[in-house]
DNA sequence: CCCCATGTTCGACA
DNA sequence: GTGTCGAACATGGG
């Protein structure tokens, strides 16, 4: 489920219990979810330790505990971050949950793609200074985009703009929102956008998206934001008619089109995004 | 029962 | 080495 703006909801949800101590670590799941870091190894290291602070990047977070514990967290498909009563029974995927005085942080994920990974050192993880710059940042230019185009010239561009090596954070639902906005066909070969007039509008729909996204859903710059992310999105977006059955183009009235192209299910609206190179 | 799902990774192959 | 594609992972909902 979760892209970049929905990542950064979900880490504030546990960001609020930063300068916390964490007293009680309680861990119930398969260890597919904790790959390399043993689930006894990871409840040892962050017990008794204080939330330090978190960041989003991406499709990643990272909380920091005490001076020199990082517990990194992918949120796979179905992954949330939630608070909860400390009273409060944990469900059958309800993988791992950290106790402060007040209240529990709880790590769900009923897929079981999602990941969580331990680092020590006084320093964040190599993983992490390694990730794409950000979308949003500077260093994501227009050049940047074009150049990664032409590489990937034939691959449709619904496929290049999940590709999380340079467009971090970007998902099913961003990638199709993104390109409806900027009337692109998804099928269209990423060759096409190398250069020109269609390459500055896929980038700064890019940025737009993202932007949006980061407002609406994950609340930055506005205090409260409902939890139910269908309530998050504004009607105008693609997104809140991709799945809806006769769902219809916001712009046109004709309906979506559902196929699948690079791999995912792709919608779009055939009539708006006629560009294809 | 079948198909589908907001993701990543790995192996096969051109 | 590079790039592309499909399968696999695990689970629940329609």
């Amino acid at each position: 489920m979760p892209e970049l703006a929905e990542v950064e909801f979900f880490r504030r949800q546990w960001d609020v219990a930063r300068g916390k101590r964490v007293e009680r670590v309680r861990v119930h799941a398969p260890a597919r979810i904790f790959r390399d870091a043993p689930a006894e190894m990871v409840k040892e290291a962050i017990e008794g330790k204080i939330l330090r602070g978190s960041e989003a990047q991406a499709k990643q977070m990272l909380f920091r505990f005490g001076e020199d514990v990082w517990l990194g967290l992918h949120l796979g498909m179905a992954g949330r971050l939630e608070r909860a009563a400390l009273e409060m029974v944990p469900a059958k995927h309800d993988h791992f949950v950290l106790y402060t005085a007040a209240e529990a942080l709880v790590f769900s994920d009923y897929r079981m793609f999602g990941k969580l990974e331990l680092h020590c050192g006084a320093n964040a993880p190599e993983w992490w200074t390694r990730l794409a710059p950000p979308v949003l940042s500077d260093a994501f230019t227009r050049e940047v985009v074009g150049a990664f185009c032409a590489r990937r010239a034939k691959a449709p561009i619904k496929a290049v703009l999940l590709m999380q090596e340079r467009f971090p954070g970007i998902g099913n639902w961003m990638a199709d929102e993104i390109l409806w906005r900027a009337r692109i066909h998804p099928a269209t070969p990423a060759g096409a956008l190398a250069k020109g007039r269609k390459l500055a509008e896929l980038h700064r729909r890019i940025r737009e998206v993202a932007g949006d996204a980061m407002r609406e859903i994950a609340g930055v710059g506005s205090p409260t934001v409902p939890h139910a992310l269908s309530e998050r999105v504004p009607e105008d977006w693609l997104f809140n008619h991709r799945w809806r059955d006769g769902g219809t183009c916001p712009q046109t009235g004709q309906p979506l089109v559902r196929e699948e192209i690079g791999g995912r299910t792709t919608c779009f609206s055939p009539a708006w995004q006629r560009w294809r190179g």
